[in-house]
DNA sequence: ATGCGCGACCTTTTT
DNA sequence: GGTCGCGCAT
């Protein structure tokens, strides 16, 4: 069993997973099979605990999964129990058990972005602020709570004055009618469960005792909210595992906290440090040139990341006239690279560092005929139809919910405008209770005009009829919703489809586990796995690996970001290529134009001061457009490190559960990580991981 | 209740 | 350049 476990790992990887108790960091460089490490530990505790009492803490829901997909295959073991899974999904277990004793009931709603910006809205109307401001002012309510500050702290820090102190009491209002919505947001599943610990020692006494081990994924990403609750799970025992890079800490904009990181060791002064450095990920000049940017960064945990792959392919720097021959340029690359055979096209990444580049790039490559896909991007869950069937699943769950509320009591029309609203506002004010019951006050006093009434009483029965029915699953009570609503004749037909698409997403789920999943979930987790170009912004891609990595727009105003003022802020931006560069396994282009289009108006744009930071004799600079692509280094090197498995020739026929019979076209690597690469007629060129892909072999 | 014109504003976004 | 939200007009 521990021969599995540790098998084909290099002595600090094993040294991590076999470090005995004890608070651990391991500080895991780009590419140097941290996962692995990870999934890995797992196993090896639970050799000794229940995998239940193992917490093991990711920030995406993709990770979870991945993770536990991960472990299930080492362990053989049943993990439905476990405490696999996301900050935010953990927390929502252990609120949905223990939240009585904050006042609120087990039914609560948990608010995403949207419903906050809704309710932030509805006080600053109250308070007569400066409505265009709820954005500015839910990101500082957002960074305070993630920072662990309640609005009673922030109060009394202030000076009674100004705007800080209006600030101060919009939060405190915000707080508050959170909690008469029964509704939660995304930062107090975080600070709740953290406020339930620090004054029911029981109740975290209690947790600190079925956690036996703590593991944390992407610790640079970490808040210093997230930090204080662990710290507090962690207090007792102190068998914690961090595994993180401050290098690839990214998402400070959002309160991720890179002190948490370097300060861990004087939080734990007991704990042991395991870098890994060996990269297995990009050649040696991809990590080198990586390594010169990345070094000048202040305060960091030094890092020499190496790679098997010696030498490899130059660091290519471009820069043109325009962003439209900068995206030229590249579609002509990639076309070159993939006509020669050498690439496949989800060989390819291009990134960027704002969204609006995007566009040139995709109208480039539609022109040249290019298959490209856009990674990330608006959110399923975050469309209007969605939202609003969701909305009355959520109101008919918990009546409390006056964000839900007033999002559909008029959708779709009904005739409950804005004088029958304020006039159930005023009810529910002066009463203290919520809209829904204010509806039902309204009604039987005749505070409103008889056809009002009667549209009130129509609103109330369908929200009755919703949550007295019975159903089979989430999807049954869904399309119940969509038509008894009236919602089904409302919307035009690409939205239809969107809910059909919602309601086949239920088939079978839970209804509260159902409603949770969807506030917990940004993006569907569509295995996209078509052969086409990805697109995407550099933060999008932490975590991901391409042969082929573009960089676009590497120039002063957008790579550093033109925002980017501070000495912490540069170096964030300083990370986001690093995190861009490292991506790469065999080519790296970084490109730039001399003129660009940002807003409405042309630019000129000088290359980033980043750039300086490369040693010349690491990297080629063209000023003019090739007629050959430099690829045949990268080729030997490709040809050297993947040296055929015996598993499977290239030109077999195998046989795929799910996409039937395909040739294999290339089949490397080593032990776990054997990838093959299967062309299916019809679905086209997969790549797949030998152990996890179910292949059979047919003659 | 809906439609339109005007002005303000622009990043990144795991949950 | 394009989106979003507001206020005013119907």
């Amino acid at each position: 069993m521990s021969k599995t476990i540790l098998e084909g790992l290099n002595p600090q990887q094993k040294e991590a997973i076999l470090h005995n108790g004890g608070p651990l960091l391991i500080l895991a460089g780009a590419g140097s099979g941290k996962t692995r490490v990870i999934t890995h530990k797992f196993a090896y505790l639970a050799k000794k605990l229940s995998p239940n009492s193992i917490l093991a803490l990711t920030f995406t829901n993709k990770a979870a999964d991945e993770m536990k997909a991960r472990i299930a295959a080492l362990t053989k073991k049943d993990l439905r129990n476990s405490w696999i899974g996301t900050f935010h999904s953990q927390c929502n277990k252990i609120l949905r058990k223990e939240i009585g004793v904050l006042g609120y009931n087990r039914d609560f709603s948990i608010y995403d972005e949207d419903d906050q910006c809704n309710l932030i809205r509805h006080i600053l109307k109250e308070f007569k602020i400066y409505e265009a401001l709820y954005k500015g002012i839910l990101s500082r309510i957002s960074s305070l709570k993630s920072a662990s500050i309640t609005p009673e702290e922030f109060l009394s820090k202030g000076d009674g004055f100004g705007f800080e102190d209006r600030l101060a009491r919009v939060y405190i209002r915000y707080q508050d009618e959170l909690k008469r919505c029964n509704a939660v947001d995304l930062d107090d599943l975080i600070m709740l469960t953290t406020k339930i610990f620090e004054e029911h020692p029981d109740i975290l006494k209690k947790y600190q005792q079925r956690f036996q081990y703590i593991l944390i994924d992407e610790f640079q990403d970490t808040n210093t909210a997230q930090y204080k609750l662990i710290k507090l799970l962690a207090s007792s025992h102190k068998n914690i595992c961090v595994v993180g890079d401050d290098d690839q800490s990214i998402y400070g904009f959002r309160g991720a906290n890179i002190n948490n990181i370097l300060n861990f060791e004087k939080d734990f002064p007991t704990a042991k440090v395991i870098k890994l450095e060996q990269n297995y990920r990009s050649t040696q000049n991809i990590l080198h040139v990586s390594g010169c940017i990345i070094k000048n960064n202040p305060k960091r945990k030094a890092k020499t990341l190496w790679s098997e792959r010696k030498g490899g392919e130059k660091v290519l720097q471009c820069w043109f006239g325009t962003e439209e021959e900068e995206a030229k340029y590249i579609a002509k690359l990639i076309k070159g690279l993939y006509l020669k055979g050498m690439y496949d096209y989800n060989d390819f990444a291009i990134l960027y560092r704002i969204n609006l580049q995007s566009r040139v790039l995709e109208d480039t490559l539609r022109h040249e005929g290019l298959p490209y896909r856009i990674v990330g991007g608006v959110s399923f869950y975050h469309r209007k139809e969605i939202k609003d069937i969701i909305a009355y699943m959520r109101l008919a769950l918990n009546r409390d919910d006056n964000v839900s509320l007033r999002r559909i009591i008029n959708c779709p029309p009904r005739g409950i405008g804005d004088s029958t609203l304020s006039k159930l506002e005023q009810e529910a004010k002066k009463k203290s209770i919520s809209l829904f019951a204010a509806i039902k006050n309204v009604i039987k006093s005749g505070g409103v005009t008889s056809s009002a009434r009667e549209k009130l009483e129509g609103f109330l029965s369908i929200i009755d009829k919703i949550s007295s029915g019975k159903y089979k699953d989430a999807a049954d009570m869904l399309s119940k919703i969509y038509t008894k609503t009236g919602y089904s004749e409302f919307i035009n037909d690409e939205r239809a489809e969107n809910v059909q698409e919602l309601i086949a997403s239920a088939e079978g789920k839970d209804i509260k586990e159902f409603v949770d999943r969807v506030s917990l979930i940004t993006s569907v987790d569509d295995v996209d796995n078509s052969n086409a170009i990805s697109l995407m912004t550099l933060h999008s891609a932490k975590g991901l690996e391409f042969p082929v990595v573009f960089i676009a727009g590497v120039e002063e105003g957008v790579l550093p970001y033109f925002k980017a003022k501070g000495t912490e802020e540069i170096a964030e931006e300083r990370r986001l290529l690093y995190v861009g560069m490292t991506r790469a396994k065999d080519l790296l282009w970084l490109t730039g134009a001399k003129r660009r289009k940002l807003y409405a108006k042309v630019q000129e744009q000088e290359p980033s001061r980043f750039l300086n930071d490369i040693p010349e004799e690491s990297c080629q600079k063209i000023e003019k457009i090739l007629k050959d692509t430099p690829y045949t280094a990268a080729r030997k090197q490709r040809i050297k490190t993947f040296k055929p498995a015996a598993a499977y020739s290239v030109g077999a026929r195998v046989r795929h559960p799910k996409w039937g019979i395909g040739v294999v076209r290339d089949c490397y690597g080593e032990g776990d990580d054997q990838k093959i690469t299967v062309n299916f007629p019809e679905i086209g060129i997969k790549r797949l991981a030998l152990k996890f892909a179910n292949l059979e072999r047919i003659r």
